[in-house]
RNA sequence: GGCCUGUUCGUCAAGUGGUUAAGACACCGCCCUUUCACGGCGGGUUCACGGGUUCGAAUCCCGUACAGGUCACCA
């Protein structure tokens, strides 16, 4: 067979020749030891969590070594595209605060190495493909869909391995001839691999997650080129990962079969094999048993969810950061204020096996980095999220900034702060009662206070509080109100001796603070009643009377 | 079904032949406390199972079971 006639059959529209392609991508001028590592989605618009996940390890292995992070978009399927979704991704990754160095951007690409959009290098891999027909490595296939399900069927009745291979690959012999009259007949093929690879030998490589994996060597002839001319994933994986000189190839375990495939492509290409970070799974428990995440049945899979509920940023990177290393929550409980970039990341310490995604703990996670910030910075965030999901509370919060910044404030700062809001959303149900508008009282008094000492202790209370008093002089008025109506102003009086007492001083703060707040848990009622202001705490008080 | 990977408390996990088998989340109890939140203290048959190797195994070897992945002109 002269597979030079073979190659100019298959690819006439194809001159330019390998080493033309190879000097248009010279070497990377990059300090030892960097790493470049690439994004590459398909742009279907929709992200998840598992994106994110290895956007992550992408991204911490290029920045912290001083290399580089590209965006490759995956678009060979055009059924995996979608209107905007490049655009859609590029945001979200930059609300993640992932930088890419070069790649695809909203309005076109950036970077020396493109092009960026692997549809764009069609002539690229169809170089890169023809060479290896010359080389007798690769050869064209006109089995149709049919033909194709026909074999598998055999193979599945007949309980063989199912595949492209040995007898089953029925064109990996056919003659020049027979390949031309196809040609010539206007026939379409797809271009595939002449494996050499015995599946009684073994081959070994080495993943920076899963440590030395062992297969059986490929056999399969499997697809490069299809018949539109685009490559499949694994043709364009290797050829542009070898371009675009990536050093380490991070992608989620189900890679892992075709990697000696991957390994193969590389070899009958002489090229040098980049370092694999195979990703373990994230799942979720659905009954008893654990399973993938999926599209359908979890919202929690998708970025949007995220940013709808509330959950900032840092606090869904701390969180990955956790499953991603095992050592993160020790770092971070020993720096609670450094920058998240700050935490040395590395491979070996990423687990073998799938984690199961916990909400709870996210929604820690989240509590801890929100009790961190500082009021300027919770005003910035709520308002913004607010501003985007729930206009009308929105209104509320910005009618007034020092008002709800001095909400926002209580309990903030010092050593153990309030870690009341998880998400953005928490916001409203936890601070509602300070805005007339959502002010919907329940009030539920305490069982051992009558509706006569309720109402003695609301009156009073009426002409007691004294905006001017400490904190300590606000809680002495409530105390001498107890003992006035015969209830203990000492816990301790009252523990000892309950029956002496028509209640204590918890009842009676209790009933003002149902009165005020309408619910029976708030955050410190000095507090609370320092931001609403005499003239407010004296309208409830009215209104809950009434 | 073939191939591959995995399996340490409910969950995330530390662990590299000798540890009372860390820590975090969740849960339960107690303490602190005018409620809540915070914080503190305490709690739970945790090394999938069966064999080896070894003075000694969560750790090494061999099986088994279970779980997940993969077997497209999708990525």
């Amino acid at each position: 067979m002269d597979y030079n006639a073979l190659a100019e059959l298959l690819f006439p529209q194809i001159q330019t020749t390998p080493a033309e392609i190879e000097a248009k991508y010279p070497p990377r001028n990059l300090p030892e030891g960097a790493k470049v590592t690439r994004m590459a989605p398909s742009p279907t618009g929709f992200m998840h969590l598992g994106n994110l996940f290895s956007a992550i390890v992408d991204e911490r292995l290029a920045h912290q070594s001083n290399g580089v992070l590209c965006l490759r978009i995956e678009d060979t399927d055009l059924k995996r595209s979608v209107e905007g979704g490049v655009q859609t991704i590029i945001r979200v990754f930059h609300e993640y605060e992932l930088g890419f160095d070069e790649g695809a951007t909203a309005d076109g690409e950036s970077g020396a190495y493109g092009p960026y959009y692997q549809r764009q290098r069609a002539e690229i891999y169809q170089t890169f493909a023809k060479w290896l027909v010359q080389q007798g490595k690769a050869y064209p296939c006109f089995c149709s869909e049919e033909e194709l399900n026909a074999i598998r069927e055999k193979q599945t009745a007949l309980k063989e391995n199912i595949g492209y291979y040995g007898k089953y690959a029925v064109y990996r012999d056919a003659s020049f001839e027979q390949i031309k009259e196809k040609i010539d007949a206007g026939e379409r093929f797809v271009l595939r691999f002449r494996s050499e690879g015995n599946p009684e030998k073994r081959m070994k490589v080495n993943d920076l997650v899963k440590g030395t994996v062992e297969f059986p060597e490929n056999e399969q002839d499997l697809v490069l080129l299809k018949s539109d001319g685009i490559p499949t994933y694994h043709f364009a994986h290797v050829v542009d990962d070898h371009l675009m000189q990536t050093t380490h190839v991070v992608r989620g375990e189900e890679w892992l079969a075709t990697l000696p495939f991957h390994v193969q492509l590389f070899q009958a290409m002489g090229w040098k094999l980049p370092k694999y970070v195979h990703t373990s799974q994230l799942m979720k428990m659905d009954g008893g048993s654990k399973r993938k995440l999926s599209k359908r049945k979890d919202p929690e899979l998708a970025l949007d969810f995220y940013k709808q509920t509330g959950y900032c940023v840092p606090a869904v990177k701390e969180y990955i950061m956790t499953l991603l290393n095992s050592n993160f929550e020790d770092w971070r409980l020993a720096n609670p204020t450094a920058d998240l970039n700050e935490f040395k990341f590395t491979t070996q310490k990423m687990s073998a096996s799938g984690s199961l995604f916990d909400i709870d703990k996210l929604n820690d996670v989240s509590k801890n980095v929100i009790s961190r910030m500082s009021v300027d910075q919770v005003y910035s965030h709520l308002t913004s999220w607010a501003e985007q999901f729930d206009p009308e509370f929105h209104k509320l919060l910005t009618r007034d900034p020092a008002y709800t910044r001095s909400i926002l404030a209580i309990g903030r700062g010092g050593k153990k702060p309030r870690k009341d809001l998880a998400t953005w959303s928490d916001a409203k149900p936890y601070m509602d009662f300070f805005f007339d508008e959502l002010f919907q009282p329940d009030y539920s008094y305490p069982e051992n206070v009558t509706e006569a000492d309720k109402q003695t202790i609301l009156t009073r209370y009426l002409d007691l509080y004294d905006p001017a008093d400490d904190n300590a002089q606000w809680f002495d008025r409530i105390k001498a109100l107890a003992d006035e109506i015969g209830y203990a102003s000492n816990m301790k009086d009252y523990k000892k001796n309950p029956e002496a007492f028509r209640g204590n001083v918890g009842d009676v703060s209790m009933v003002i603070r149902v009165a005020v707040t309408g619910r029976q848990n708030s955050p410190d009622m000095y507090e609370v009643m320092g931001i609403l202001g005499k003239e407010k705490v004296a309208e409830r008080l009215k209104k809950a009377l009434a």
